[in-house]
DNA sequence: TGTTTGACTGAACAGACGTTCAAGTATCGT
DNA sequence: ACGATACTTGAACGTCTGTTCAGTCAAACA
């Protein structure tokens, strides 16, 4: 049986390799191919040209969406949250496991993955470690995020 | 007659809907139960207080994380940037496949997420479905988004 | 009518994710 | 020094995710 599907040929631009978190995986973010494949933009040629040459570069969105897909986990959303919190700076890792009620150990690789993001930071005092944000952008838009979910729709 | 009919599901609450198996349990959202959880509270009680009134409700936290984890991959990123560039008001999904370089039926399926989520809506002319926008909050968050990326850090 | 096209769907698979568990590192109190 | 505390780390495990594949459907065209 022939394929007679129309991209099935180069789409093998998803190939990433189990490498580590932190650095940048880049799935299979655009990688300006556009060389082979088959004249599948059937509508508006146009106006995929000006969609694609508006997009962020790669790297913008790769970095963009990993951030998002770590706010997107109830636990690390809630501990950003927390952080976002007015009259509270600052907070140990014991209190936040208590305040999004997991364990210390979930608390502390969740903190980890936002440290390495550049969401938080922490200072140590004793054998106290003391969270905060490092990033006010983030929580500008996680509170932006929570009005519109609250408000609309 | 067609009925092209547009949907757009904007469900205020219940997104629970039971799609195939674990509908969503609500993983370990604040419970609210705090009372017997020995007293780890190590450091600022008062704090933790502070912080877990400040939270926002759980259906509003999972409700964001769900919005947030799903545009955090990097392909329905993509469709939602391209989506949210001007001039581009919708885009058929043939397009969009081309643009974010993978197949028409991976597209396909993300776009059945972010029309879930109230993210994208679509209108069909003759066998051609072209996707936009739904929700402008969402296109205003992506786009500080990468403001917040691309400017520092 | 039959074929092609644009898009949708369900099953399935590889990989990624988040938690738990157990062990580890410092630091403090006695 | 010893043990307890505060936290970190790595491995393991079950679950979830996103893609591919194959099949389906409706609309357009021959």
């Amino acid at each position: 049986m022939p394929t007679p599907t129309p991209q099935s040929r180069r789409t093998t631009a998803a190939k990433k390799q189990p490498g580590r978190r932190n650095v940048r995986p880049l799935p299979r973010v655009a990688r300006e191919d556009k060389s082979d494949l088959c004249e599948v933009e059937v509508v508006d040629h146009d106006k995929v040209a000006r969609a694609r040459a508006a997009l962020p570069d790669p790297s913008t969105l790769v970095d963009l969406a990993e951030l998002l897909r770590a706010l997107g986990d109830p636990t690390r959303l809630q501990i950003v949250c927390a952080l976002a919190t007015d009259d509270v700076d600052e907070l140990c890792v014991c209190d936040i496991a208590t305040l999004v009620n997991v364990s210390e150990s979930a608390v502390s690789h969740s903190l980890r993955t936002l440290r390495q993001l550049g969401v938080v930071k922490y200072r140590k005092a004793g054998k106290i470690a003391y969270y905060m944000l490092d990033d006010a952008h983030v929580a500008q838009l996680v509170r932006e995020g929570v009005r519109h979910i609250q408000h609309d729709e």
